[in-house]
DNA sequence: AAGGTAGGCAACCGCCACACG
DNA sequence: TCGTGTGGCGGTTGCCTACCT
């Protein structure tokens, strides 16, 4: 039975599926001329039988420039085995830290490679080890709750935490997690940092 | 050569947060 | 303040291909 409107005209069914070289020609060129934001109008414009949100996923992980794909090096598997530990799976700040990927890509690989990697090693360690490595997840579930709750908690350097103020052990909470700016592989430093914040949070709990 | 199976990846789904009227 | 639309994210699905029997 198809679909119809409140007002009894048929409803458009959307293209689903692989995109064709066409659409994506189509996509590129209206984002170049308007941007890439306001997607249900994008997808509209361009004449695309598309949603928005299909636009969007496409251009992210696609057509976007500077997209890197396939050949991961084994700096940045062992970049991303790190942030991983450290992030748990919040893919996009992963990506962050990986210019030209995308959070899909890294998704993919660790689901395709990196899991089985960590479980054949888990395998041959003992279990309390395993347990360890799975503390992070908490940063992932719920990203907007924990993104708040990184504002709210300040551990003080005698094991106390209190109202936050923007750091932890003199590390500046909101730049440390600034992903915004895309720079070069995750740093050393950063992660050292990273690993000194995250202590604080999950030490005393 | 044909059928079955597993792996990899692109795309979709559902949920949540935020912006705006 | 509330409702709606939109974007962003992680989880999941399904297709395609390579490999195995």
């Amino acid at each position: 039975m198809a679909l119809v409107m409140t007002d009894g005209t048929p409803k458009k069914e959307l293209n689903r599926g692989a995109w064709t070289a066409q659409e994506d020609q189509k996509l590129a060129q209206i984002i170049e001329v308007h941007g890439a934001k306001r997607w249900k109008s994008i997808a509209a414009t361009a004449g695309l039988n598309r949603s928005g949100k299909s636009c969007r996923l496409r251009w992210m992980n696609y057509l976007r420039p500077n997209i890197k794909r396939g050949n991961i090096s084994d700096q940045e598997e062992d970049l991303i085995l790190r942030l991983h530990k450290l992030l748990g799976n919040r893919w996009s700040l992963i990506a962050g830290r990986l210019p030209g990927r995308t959070d899909n890509e890294i998704k993919n690989y660790w689901n395709s490679h990196l899991s089985k990697k960590i479980i054949n090693q888990q395998t041959e360690e003992k279990p309390s080890r395993v347990a360890r490595t799975t503390t992070t997840t908490c940063w992932s579930k719920r990203r907007k709750t924990c993104d708040s709750e990184k504002d709210q908690i300040q551990v003080t350097e005698d094991g106390t935490s209190k109202g936050h103020e923007g750091s932890v052990n003199n590390i500046d909470v909101d730049e440390l997690l600034d992903f915004s700016v895309e720079g070069p592989l995750m740093s050393l430093e950063w992660l050292r940092k990273f690993s000194e914040f995250k202590e604080c949070l999950c030490g005393f709990s």
